[in-house]
DNA sequence: TTGTATGCGTTATCAC
DNA sequence: GTGATAACGCATACAA
């Protein structure tokens, strides 16, 4: 809180229900028994009419309409669910909401459950098992119907007991922790990638990317490896870094790997953080791009557009992940009876842009 | 949900409690009787140890903490809401959580109010009015403690009949809401980056920003407009851009008013994503930066580092203003005594990058 | 120090 | 069709 002012203005004199907006925070919120007295009726047929019961008069079901709307009645939800046993709240764990994968997906989803009456309640992780854990507990605590998580690497056991007792919904991520699944096919996108390199005719092709603890991390890296060896080619251990999904690390992995005595002539990345990094290190090097080095990211779509030149991009569809997650979660929660689980799995389409050419000569081999 | 496959994988025989994981999602959470009688107490005493009473035996208690641990028990928040009357919500109402800005300050701010045991609830406006009394209410019928938000342009009459029911603390926007607000001084910043503009010697500014429907927007053009008075210079109204927040807005406005007759030397962009759309149309127009062109703008420093050259950004601090709305939160919650209201106004930074510098007579003049 | 009993706001089960 | 009334899971005033 470095540079900031804090400045205490007293209300001064407030006692009065003055000041036309501002209105009491503190006024208590009216109820259904205040309906009910005011409109001489029982608090059976308040209720009745809230939740359009057919069994009522229709004239006295407008009356209370009504007057529920001028009393600015609003329902108590914690009220609700605890009498009727349903749950109106939907979790949603990510582990950082400013990564735009999930800020995009959490948007749709927000969206989509609210339109069956739920609440998404939006929790944080960090990838951070204890801080999961206390995310969990809380949505636990808030009775949540459907939690749709995106796991951290290492969940702890807590973690797990806690999930057993939910019904889950596992997003962009695996752990094993339900068998209803929105995910996207990473290993295919990043099979695609490396097949449009080697079609470029690259040979030494260098990947950059998350820890291969975390289901996509991993599938992203076989999808690679997996296409390389299938040509003959070799994803050499020199030029592969696993790493924290950072800005830093990305920057940092780049500048080793673009300035060792090894160079390649295309570089793979397996994470929007780390493509930032990278294409920071990228241009403080001064590497030219495609001419030197092609360049494939992940991810976000938007600033990878503002580079020069464009860089090729693998995006997955972030909002229509949400989206099916938000409807799947939906499903499940609108039928008690067990579903058959469901898996959905999203392509995720590779963007060519100006970043990946064929190798030249200029290419920086040492 | 152009390409995606959906797998059922049916569940089969899974009746029996089988499979390690998995366990049954719709097992009865254990409540406070089950852990009473379990040990042959009364719910008194339980629902004491769980509140941290003293006023119990210290060997009871453990007694109690390690059941209660082995057994599962999670407290249920919506029964101890109801009955002990407290409120452990906390609604932060955003216009678009793919906006950097708000996704950074929600993280923050999440972080901060579970700290004090409260759960960030996240919603939505779109900056539509409707959505936004539709997620108002909802935070309403979740009895949220308090509500932080960033107003929409035009707030129904319905929401500020709503909020007018909560304790709210307006965030990033105002709109004469509340008294509580967590700003930060925009206006000081673009006269900074104004003033910075005028030192350099350019005389013809020009401003893409957001409509002044919105408490911000107008500052910055204010504080703009201001400085350009200051100094005896004019904004003239054809250098003006007002327009909705989007990258394409942005693009569009940026194509209009530098392929038009009356060039400015130097640009100001007054909102991130229309500072996305205008670094876009720089670089399809093939404008050079700064030689023909200065250009400020604001909002994510990230990939404004990525543009070649790297951008001067206003860049306001989003973690610290979330932080600093959940300890307020924290600290209004806490004391249900009135307390006096308070505003926060923080500082905006003025990066100073590589796209400003002196007008030349390569300046894009016609 | 512990237990009994009441009520939070709502829905659901009965009677009428 | 409508109205009493019990119950949801928990905290708490009061009794013991």
């Amino acid at each position: 809180m470095s540079a900031s002012s804090v400045t205490s203005e007293s209300l001064s004199g407030n006692a009065g229900s003055n000041g036309p907006m501002h209105s009491d925070a503190s006024a208590a919120p009216v109820r259904i028994v205040d309906l009910a007295n005011e409109l001489d009726l029982s608090i059976a047929t308040i209720s009745r009419v809230l939740n359009d019961s057919p069994a009522v008069r229709p004239e006295v079901a407008e009356r209370v309409r009504t007057h529920a709307l001028t009393r600015g009645y609003v329902a108590n939800r914690l009220a609700r669910s605890l009498r009727s046993r349903t749950r109106s709240f939907v979790g949603f764990l990510v582990p950082a909401i400013e990564n735009l994968a999930y800020s995009i997906a959490a948007d749709a989803c927000a969206q989509y459950v609210s339109r069956s009456g739920h609440q998404l309640i939006l929790a944080i992780s960090g990838d951070d098992p204890e801080l999961e854990f206390n995310a969990l507990r809380s949505l636990a605590e808030a009775r949540v119907g459907a939690v749709i998580v995106a796991p951290s690497p290492s969940m702890t056991a807590g973690s797990r007991k806690l999930l057993a007792g939910m019904s889950v919904l596992e997003f962009n991520r695996t752990a094993g922790l339900s068998k209803n699944m929105v995910l996207c096919d990473e290993r295919a996108a990043f099979i695609e990638a490396a097949r449009h390199l080697l079609d470029l005719g690259h040979e030494s092709i260098a990947y950059i990317g998350t820890t291969d603890a975390v289901s996509n991390g991993r599938e992203r890296l076989e999808g690679v490896r997996e296409e390389l060896e299938r040509r003959g080619k070799q994803l050499r251990q020199t030029h592969i870094r696993l790493l924290p999904p950072t800005e830093g690390d990305g920057y940092q992995a780049a500048q080793e790997l673009l300035s060792g005595p090894d160079l390649p002539t295309a570089l793979l990345v397996g994470s929007s953080s780390l493509s930032m990094g990278v294409a920071r290190a990228v241009r403080e090097l001064g590497i030219k791009v495609p001419e030197e080095l092609s360049l494939i990211v992940y991810g976000d779509s938007q600033w990878g557009q503002l580079f020069s030149p464009q860089l090729t991009t693998i995006m997955a569809p972030y909002r229509e992940m949400g989206e099916s997650a938000a409807n799947l979660v939906a499903s499940i929660l609108s039928k008690d009876e067990k579903e058959p689980a469901q898996v959905v799995r999203m392509h995720a389409e590779l963007l060519l842009r100006g970043s990946t050419a064929q190798p030249t000569n200029m290419s920086r081999r040492t």
